[in-house]
DNA sequence: TACATTACTAACCCGTCAGTCATTAATATG
DNA sequence: CATATTAATGACTGACGGGTTAGTAATGTA
């Protein structure tokens, strides 16, 4: 656990080199999702690592840099891994967007991590070094990753043919949406319930796929309960 | 001659009780959609004005009731024209949906004031007070904007029965996702031409309506050339 | 002209925070 | 034990920003 506390006897120098860099980012991560980037205080990020503010710039040089370091070791690092998932999936493709999501969900949305986007994208003005590295670290690869899915759907003669360009935006409105709310308004008590999340994204797959409108001809009904 | 620092026509200190609100609510509008709330200065926002500091808090008890005062001025106050202006409409409810897209992002989304709402989500949780000011002044009547929409196509056989409350953020995302970009990493160089609002809203439209999937068979395809 | 009112300003107060550095103590070594 | 090394500390600094207020000047009134 993060922020021990020392009841009596206990040493209240404790040296641990190795363990400080892992906790001081956890905690980091916990309060820049809390509280944004500007908003959060050096000193409480040190005292929740359980260490003076001093320990921290001994690790990071800067708030910048434990901030980069955060980015990286939440996100940008996992997508090398999900680029190869995706080149041997071998299902349909409304399949694979179906799989993507949820994916995205359990590993990404669902965890601390998803603050940081919301994060990124409430400061990047503010921070224009910050956004730079967060564009090349994140944003670029997650494009890339969702371009490949709709073109092999179109490849395949599964999407009509689109305007990728905004088609991918098309797939990231809703995940960044949800992202964005879970942690502004979402956490407010008074409208907390009405986005239900695992809802919220099967649906969205539903209209991304069928949309809203009645089954005119021979278009398969709305069907949620199977993969 | 002698000490008179002041050369010609600029007085120091003029005196317009009647025009100082509206051209602080103006300096203001600008600022906090720059540098988002707490990034703000008061004394940027007097200075843009024309005014000093001291003069700002003369006319606003504090920079919150500023901000307030900004919401109220641009987007709470005109719900109550919306609502009339949609009891109204006589068209289908597809083109009812078109026309509130298009609507919204001519008057709301293409206009500062959306910057309002990305700064509202990065900002909610670090100013509680501020948050359930918006959520109460525009989130619920915007809720209930679409809420009614929606219920109109469903009563009328146009949209499928569906869960009423995830729709409604099926139709709001791709909207505030489209604030949040255009005032975050839409504002970045490097990523500012990919997304093009208005083909943007267009297909987001085309997908709410009728999905990514190809016509399967008597299915309507994309047309995006006319009304 | 003399005096009253008030819109406006400049300077100030007080709290906050990123980052620094002299000091302290835990460990290693002999 | 003595001594060296270094992880860790926390008081300190300088800059900044919301809000206040004593005083100034523009205007009104006689």
């Amino acid at each position: 656990m993060i922020g021990k506390i020392f009841s009596n006897n206990c040493p209240r120098r404790e040296r641990r080199k190795e363990a400080r860099p892992g906790e001081l980012l956890a905690a980091a991560l916990e309060l820049f999702v809390e509280k944004g980037y500007a908003a959060t205080r050096s000193e409480e990020v040190a005292r929740r690592a359980g260490v003076s503010k001093g320990t921290l710039f001994l690790y990071f040089a800067s708030k910048e840099e434990l901030f980069k370091a955060v980015v990286r070791e939440n996100i940008a690092g996992r997508f090398a891994e999900w680029n190869t998932e995706f080149e041997a999936f071998e299902g349909s493709t409304p399949e694979m967007l179906r799989y993507a999501l949820m994916m995205w969900w359990e590993r990404i949305g669902k965890t601390p991590a998803a603050g940081i986007t919301k994060l990124m994208m409430s400061e990047a003005v503010n921070f224009p070094e910050l956004a730079a590295f967060y564009q090349q670290e994140v944003i670029e690869p997650g494009h890339e990753l969702i371009r490949r899915i709709l073109q092999r759907g179109v490849d395949r003669g599964e999407f009509r043919p689109m305007d990728m360009e905004q088609a991918i935006y098309g797939v990231l409105a809703p995940m960044i949406f949800l992202m964005s709310w879970k942690h502004s308004f979402g956490a407010c008590v008074s409208s907390a319930h009405l986005l239900v999340p695992e809802r919220y994204l099967e649906q969205q797959l539903q209209i991304l796929l069928h949309g809203l409108c009645t089954p005119d001809a021979g278009h398969k009904p709305l069907s949620q309960g199977k993969t």
